[in-house]
RNA sequence: GGGCGAAUAGCUCAGCUGGUCCAGAGCGCCUGCCUUACACGCAGGAUGUCGGGGGUUCGAAUCCCUCUUCGCCCACCA
């Protein structure tokens, strides 16, 4: 069958159907507890129902599918657990956009028809972006896929509301709330995306309203002045002091109101001396209250001016008021003056609209109980963040915690279980929707639904059957690793830290892996918006998903960012694609060849040596090539898993791609082609430990390109067609396989045939010319290593004649190598004289300067007393080595010379 | 304003706990090759004051200080 394998890879063409082989074999389920010691479970950010692949998605499922695979092999019970977040506002503005296509708004459906629509929207579209995760060979369990809507993560909502409630923890009131004039709900301080902005600070004048002069005041929001009902300044302000009482009567609006004392109230900033807008500004809300000043609303929902204002400014969008405003204060010469002012402002993190501070009645939750523990996690150790900075975010927002503005006033997603009584104002907080009030009359349910993150801090125990108590719950909480994004830290897994510690009572996950951004070759974030962003789907169909997972794996280290190019895909995904199809040739010769001459004779199946080279080879066969691959081999196994268990998986595919590319394919694979076809044990030999060491490297990048690794390890004949290298055991680090003599030995044959190699290039000999060398080795392990491979070194260096000590007097070319031996390449007429002997002076040159600075080094006596007795040996050992190699070229020089 | 981080080849980046990789990879570039797995390839080659300055050390790209330039997180100075 290997034989019909095309001689370039298309992963189109295989990846569909792996995938759907791998899910109908249920490969991806956490089995039935077989597995060795705790199992592993990850947690599936949630992606918006409503979203479609990106880069971000790309890079984050990626990084989890490759943790998750590589458990899976070792042998753990393994759980990737998906689900898709109903995703509040992101979702209701999908859907407004819909409806508006029909020229309406929500309100013209009214409620109820309006989540019928977005039902309906999330059903037709809600599993796209789970399908298009699959195109990525995202191994989750699709099986226990949520959605943060449904009844049961529902039930563990309002159960966490109520219990939160009775705790005292939840609480209503009025404060001041980050408004989003467009979206027309609350937010989060998380949700205000701050930034900077140069703007405008305004110095009105206040005249006091004895007549006695006026009091200055700063502002970089004029038109918030309509809502004023106080100056304050510090109580310890002399400049002011004797103004407190007094009042002011407030320009455009004509309001007498107080001058108030404040310690709040910073006097070196501005002019010492605050307007106070109580409905407006967090710190005015503060003020207004200890001075019992009055909050206007100056503002209707959409943020215009309401009528509570002037009717000239009345129906106002704010900026345009703000204009207005700022006009008529210059018409009464008010305006002290105006300074440029840099400042941070709000921004709607769905919308980007800039976010009015609102004073609002809302739902909170009080937030310091249930961070004392979370943050106690971290602390003690036990909460543990890579890269290890990340936790300092972490405890900072932790130590700074504020209350949780939970309510908002969407339609979409889960209602406030909370229910008033208009007759006898009774509220009653519960978990089912009661029928009647105790006093008869009906109830009427709290408009408000809750922010999205009240259902998505929930995940690490609802989608586990919580508050039940479940067989899931008990083996899958807590999970082990949380992989995500750094943008969500606080919106989620903090949130998710300090609900597993308060309801189960432990945290949900011991590891917070956070991973870099997808950013464009300006280093700017992808996104719609600035257009800079790249389709993995056309990556797929492009490259192959393999690719697509190579690229962004080995493009990242741990906690940087991926670097791609959205107008030149080829640039950032050929390698990927490249190495794919390396892999797909080194597999394509081992296959063909694995049949070997003796069953090609029978023309029978071909099964050559099953089972591990140990068992079928013995040492004494193998060559010095194979001894050397084996051990390169394991060398690999150990360096990448290392790399795996630490998150290093751009090293584990550093090492992969290393091994195979340049080991094997480059030097073990030519090594054994003579062989193949030589005698019968050899070339089973030569097999035997390809086949084993190709297979090895395989599993090894399995959990980085799970397609082509997959396709290839099927073909192997000693596998059966139904076993899975998902499912394979993780190669183990052999003892036995460890053989420095063997690398150092075969580094020394490498190495005579890159000098043959750089003399022919050097020299312009013909790729088909065969030349002759003549190598003077007075090492032993190079004289052992190259009578070994001396049909290597001849094949690989293109020799008709390789000589061992003899006659290097002619004319040619010289080299010197390690492991005192040298080479010489007798070209006669093709030698240019003159372009040997520079190449000898700057050989000697280099040579030179290297032994001057040794001999320096350990002429420092210091150095010869205080550093380590090994060091010391190592730099004489390489002093002593460069002398013999600058001897013996300075005789080859001499004899050019003369 | 507080906290954290980065500056290494033309480009994008590795380099973990200071001493062999006389500083690495991929891309790009130069030279020669369709060598019976692969031109998505093979062989060879060029390019770096490891941001500047100082310090610790026998020894620093790697640790400390400082300067410069970028970046991230947080923040109710109106």
């Amino acid at each position: 069958m290997s034989d019909e394998l095309p001689p370039q890879y298309t992963p189109g063409a295989v990846e569909p159907g792996l995938y759907r082989w791998w899910e109908t074999k249920g490969l991806f389920s956490p089995g039935q507890g077989k597995g060795k010691g705790a199992p592993f479970v990850i947690m599936m950010p949630p992606p918006n129902v409503t979203s479609i692949l990106h880069m971000g998605h790309g890079l984050t499922y990626t990084v989890q599918d490759v943790l998750t695979r590589f458990e899976r092999m070792r042998g753990r019970v393994t759980l990737w657990l998906p689900g898709t977040d109903h995703a509040g506002i992101a979702t209701q503005n999908v859907v407004e956009r819909l409806i508006a296509q029909e020229g309406k708004t929500r309100f013209d459906l009214g409620r109820r028809e309006f989540e019928d629509r977005v039902w309906a929207f999330v059903r037709e579209t809600g599993d796209t972006i789970l399908q298009q995760l699959r195109a990525l060979g995202a191994s989750a369990d699709w099986s226990r896929t949520y959605f943060t809507l449904n009844e049961d993560l529902s039930r563990a909502v309002r159960e966490v509301f109520v219990r939160l409630y009775e705790k005292g923890l939840i609480y209503r009131g009025k404060y001041i709330i980050n408004w989003c004039p467009r979206c027309l709900t609350a937010l989060s301080n998380e949700e205000v995306e701050k930034e900077e902005v140069d703007g405008k600070i305004w110095w009105f004048r206040y005249p006091l309203e004895d007549g006695s002069g006026s009091i200055t005041v700063a502002t970089t929001r004029p038109e918030t002045m309509l809502g004023d009902t106080g100056v304050a300044v510090n109580p310890k302000d002399k400049r002011y002091r004797k103004l407190v009482g007094k009042q002011v009567r407030l320009p455009l609006v004509d309001r007498l109101i107080p001058i108030v004392a404040d310690s709040e109230v910073d006097p070196k900033f501005g002019s010492g001396a605050v307007k106070v807008t109580p409905a407006h500004d967090p710190l005015d809300f503060e003020i207004g209250r200890r001075n019992q000043l009055e909050a206007i609303d100056i503002l209707t929902p959409e943020a215009r001016l309401s009528e509570t204002v002037p009717s000239r400014f009345q129906g106002l969008d704010r900026f345009e008021g703000r204009k207005q405003v700022v006009a008529e204060f210059e018409k009464l010469g008010l305006v002290e003056k105006v300074e440029s002012h840099r400042h941070a402002v709000g921004h709607c993190y769905r919308c980007e609209t800039v976010v009015e501070p609102r004073l609002s009645d809302q739902w909170f939750v009080k937030m310091a109980p249930l961070a004392r523990p979370a943050l106690q996690a971290y602390v003690d150790g036990t909460l543990r963040f890579i890269p290890e900075r990340r936790g300092e975010e972490y405890r900072q927002w932790m130590e700074g915690i504020r209350d949780w503005c939970i309510s908002r006033q969407l339609w979409w997603g889960h209602r406030i279980p909370v229910w008033y009584c208009d007759q006898c104002g009774e509220m009653i907080v519960a978990r089912e929707e009661p029928t009647r009030c105790s006093c008869g009359a009906p109830l009427r349910q709290d408009e408000d639904v809750l922010d999205t993150w009240f259902s998505s801090w929930l995940v690490t125990f609802s989608s586990l059957g919580w508050p039940d108590k479940t067989k899931d719950l008990e083996r899958f909480y807590p999970g082990s690793t949380l992989v995500t994004a750094p943008e969500i830290l606080f919106f989620w897994v903090a949130r998710m830290v300090m609900a597993g510690c308060w309801f189960m009572g432990e945290i949900p996950f011991s590891t917070v892996y956070l991973h870099g951004t997808v950013r464009d070759t300006q280093h700017r974030k992808m996104s719609k918006s600035l257009g800079n962003g790249i389709d993995p789907l056309e990556v797929v169909s492009r490259f192959g998903a393999d690719a697509l997972r190579y690229t962004v794996i080995s493009g990242m280290a741990v906690g940087t960012d991926v670097i791609l190019d959205p107008n030149d895909l080829e640039t950032s995904f050929s390698p990927g694609r490249n190495f794919a199809n390396k892999l797909w040739n080194a597999g394509r010769f081992v296959l063909s060849n694995l049949g070997g001459p003796a069953d090609r004779r029978t023309g029978g199946p071909i099964r050559p040596l099953a089972g591990d080279y140990p068992d079928v080879v013995k040492p004494e066969e193998l060559t010095l090539a194979d001894r050397w691959i084996i051990s390169r081999c394991n060398a690999m196994v150990i360096q990448a898993t290392e790399a795996y268990d630490k998150y290093r998986l751009n090293e584990a595919a550093n090492a992969v791609y290393h091994f195979l590319w340049s080991d094997f394919a480059d030097w073990y694979i030519e090594q054994i082609k003579p062989r193949l076809y030589g005698d019968q044990r050899g070339g089973d030999v030569a097999r035997a430990v390809a086949a084993r060491t190709f297979e090895t490297a395989l599993q090894l990048l399995h959990p980085i390109m799970p397609f082509i690794t997959e396709a290839l390890w099927k073909r192997l004949p000693a596998r059966d067609v139904e076993a899975s290298i998902s499912i394979s055991a993780w190669p183990r680090p052999d003892r036995r396989a460890h053989d420095p003599e063997a690398e150092r030995a075969f580094a020394l044959v490498q190495e005579l045939v890159v000098a043959v190699r750089q003399i022919r290039a050097e020299y312009g000999i013909e790729p088909g010319k065969s030349v002759r060398a003549v190598v003077t080795a007075s090492g032993k392990d190079a004289q052992k290593a190259f009578q070994a491979e001396s049909g290597t070194i001849r094949r690989l260096a293109k020799l008709s004649e390789l000589r061992f000590g003899g006659d290097s007097a002619g004319v040619g070319a010289s080299a010197v190598l390690t492991d005192r031996s040298s080479l010489f390449v007798p070209l006669g007429e093709v030698l240019d004289l003159e372009k040997e002997r520079a190449r000898l002076q700057s050989e000697l040159e280099r040579l030179a300067k290297l032994i001057e600075n040794q001999k320096a080094k350990l002429g420092n006596e210091q150095f010869v007393s205080r550093a380590p007795q090994e060091i010391v040996a190592k730099e004489r050992e390489k002093l002593s080595s460069w002398n013999e190699q600058h001897a013996v070229l300075a005789e080859k020089h001499r004899r050019l010379v003369g």
